[in-house]
RNA sequence: GGUCCCGUAGCCAAGUGGUAAGGCAGAGGUCUGCAAAACCUUUAUGCGCCGGUUCAAAUCCGGCCGGGACCU
């Protein structure tokens, strides 16, 4: 029998993956589902990119607005939900598109990544960082090399946050993270199809300069303001967002605007180093870079010659 | 015209005789539960130019060029 297709078009941020997404949903009668860490949340709208109704122009859009900027969140919860979306969308005869910048949250959906039960364990991990903070974060490194050699082996000491997700994983959990090297199965759920959306990386830049001017002109400010009224502070993770903590901080006084303005550039080009760092590994993916196009319409029109083939 | 100060990587910058710290930016990378997060690697055969002293010069001396301050 063979597997339900599904579409992805992945991408760094501001390359047009939203538009891409879209137009691709429109042309196969697709629904699109949202692979964004951040537009997940609802409230944060401009600073995340999200689409404007008149942007979805009728296309259901899944993944987005679905939990609040304070609830608990991680890969395990994304990976349930949007597989129930997809599901959803094949069993009523129509295309997935998904659509996102979020690597890790990708994987969920392309790999068979079995995260087990969930579990609410926050003293656990707030013990291991008073330790690292305590005793160093050597010490903390040398626990997880006693509980998971391999693991201490491939991960860095300095790196606290994944020395203590392996430490979870091994002493609470009972499957430590080396079972899981090297498991790369493609899901058995349906056939991903890769489409990768970029740009040179200096018209890419440029790209993010723009856009990080057009989202304050669009009204970030007044979206973060809106939040801190809310009573979100910097110590919410979903605070911890491209733009949202930058700003927060400047509101907070510790430096001008200007800078949080240069500063929201700056991390949102890190950002898209490490996206393209990640989608660089998907060999299925098929790239279609904008700057070798004068006219975008043939951009899109390669694509689509793409999508049409075996579809 | 005179006196003084400065000139080290794309930017900031340490280094006053023993063979070029560090930070930022840039580039590359890691990745199964906060991932727009967290973390790692990497970047000057050369210190404005020319000459001199010395075993050894970014460091000392002379000249020149460039920038700045003050004086006339």
């Amino acid at each position: 029998m063979n597997k339900p297709e599904i579409l992805v078009i992945a991408g760094p941020t501001a390359a047009g993956k939203t538009a891409v997404s879209i137009a691709m949903a429109k042309r196969y009668g697709g629904e699109v589902v949202s692979c964004d860490s951040m537009q997940l949340y609802k409230y944060m709208d401009i600073g995340s990119a999200k689409p404007s109704p008149e942007e979805m122009d009728g296309i259901p859009h899944h993944m987005i607005d679905v939990i609040d900027p304070r609830e608990d969140f991680s890969v395990a919860v994304y990976q349930e939900m949007a597989k129930a979306a997809i599901a959803d969308i094949l069993e009523r005869g129509r295309l997935p598109v998904i659509c996102g910048g979020t690597g890790l949250y990708l994987n969920a959906l392309l790999y068979e990544m079995d995260f087990g039960p969930s579990r609410r364990d926050s003293d656990y991990r707030r013990n291991l960082e008073k330790l690292a903070e305590e005793k160093g974060e050597e010490a903390l490194h040398a626990r997880l090399a006693d509980v998971d050699p391999a693991s201490a082996e491939r991960i860095h000491p300095h790196n606290i946050k994944r020395v203590i997700r392996a430490l979870e994983a091994a002493e609470l959990d009972g499957r430590p993270l080396t079972a899981f090297e090297n498991v790369r199965k493609k899901s058995d759920a349906y056939t991903a199809r890769l489409l990768g959306v970029t740009w040179d990386r200096p018209v890419l830049y440029r790209r993010i300069d723009e856009r990080v001017d057009r989202m304050l002109a669009a009204g970030l400010k007044e979206e973060v303001r809106g939040l801190m009224a809310r009573g979100f502070t910097s110590d919410d993770i979903a605070m911890k967002g491209i733009g949202y903590k930058e700003l927060i901080d400047h509101f907070n006084g510790l430096y001008p605007y200007s800078e949080a303005v240069r500063l929201i550039k700056r991390n949102t080009r890190h950002y898209a180093k490490r996206q393209m760092t990640w989608f660089r590994k998907y060999e299925d993916m098929v790239w279609f870079n904008g700057s070798a196009y004068t006219d975008p319409k043939n951009w899109l029109e390669d694509m689509y010659a793409w999508a049409d083939k075996r579809s």
